[in-house]
DNA sequence: TATCGATAATTTTCGTGCAAATTATTTTCA
DNA sequence: TGAAAATAATTTGCACGAAAATTATCGATA
């Protein structure tokens, strides 16, 4: 049996890791969840609940699916997130009355009050990037445009 | 007990998650990896396993530590994902003679053929994205020099 | 050469992410 | 009105991703 030690790489150069845009993307979200591991953690949090954190400090309450819309994330991915928070104090979850279906999730005292910690986190982390202000916002609003077309052509493939 | 419902969100304009680059990554890392999922799963591999596999395609045989730093990985997270891979015939995991420490991946018969039908799936995501080529290389630069300086910052964190 | 530090891989543990199935509730509309 | 479809959240199962601890082996050096 011959040994397949030599691939032709040239073969597919679109292949080549380097190449890849999809993990340029992948690579660099890694590299900043764990340049956010080590602050965050010694808040308590986690780089997913600081991103829900996020949404409750700015938007107040919200259900379930209004954070999983908000993150782009499937609620059983939140479901037990959120419980941690609750867990933790940070977050108080209640069934709607009106409507039963629904979880309102609720900052607590506890959980507003980390908002000014995590800024102090927040903005120690942006310097890392040695990114300016106007780098950073053309690069999101390039992700952003990416984001949207993807869903885009997702949405088509499921519903022609 | 007075309710926490609308806090102060103009107290902290840099923590609303649209002005995050972080959370800008995380979405359009996310996104990509749910647009490869369908179609590597067809031919019976994840995304991070697709990552693997185009580092054995291109460079042949690889260690375990070879493939973590290609990717940017823990040896913790390849090690059962390798495992997962020769389970299903497309890699051999082998002990080197030389240095009893090290275990090298070589590609099996199956899993260097597989790279045929990954490259149509790697071109019908591509296609997705709606960026033409320049566009792709441009973004693909910036967020290689991000992870770059991601790194140095960690690095010197813990070596100062 | 015997020991100590460095290196490579694995195991363990915890928290995501998501598909699929389930439960509970509400809405639609025949 | 009452059955069927839609919606919200949860549960289950699988595969990462990484820190911490462990095992095994190699290299340096006193």
């Amino acid at each position: 049996m011959p040994q397949l030690t030599a691939p032709a790489a040239s073969a597919y150069p679109q292949l080549q890791l380097d190449h890849q845009l999809c993990f340029a993307l992948y690579a660099a979200s890694n590299a900043v969840t764990r340049a956010y591991r080590k602050p965050l953690g010694l808040l308590g949090l986690t780089y997913p609940q600081y991103l829900a954190m996020l949404v409750l400090w700015q938007h107040g309450g919200q259900t379930v699916k209004g954070l999983a819309d908000a993150l782009q994330l499937d609620s059983s991915t939140l479901t037990p997130l959120l419980k941690r928070l609750a867990l933790a104090g940070l977050v108080k979850r209640r069934r709607d009355h009106l409507d039963e279906r629904i979880v309102r999730i609720e900052l607590s005292a506890a959980g507003a009050a980390l908002q000014h910690p995590v800024a102090a986190v927040q903005q120690a982390v942006a310097c890392r990037t040695g990114l300016h202000d106007d780098e950073i916002a053309d690069l999101r609003s390039r992700l952003h445009a990416l984001v949207v077309t993807m869903a885009a052509a997702a949405l088509a493939e499921v519903e022609p």
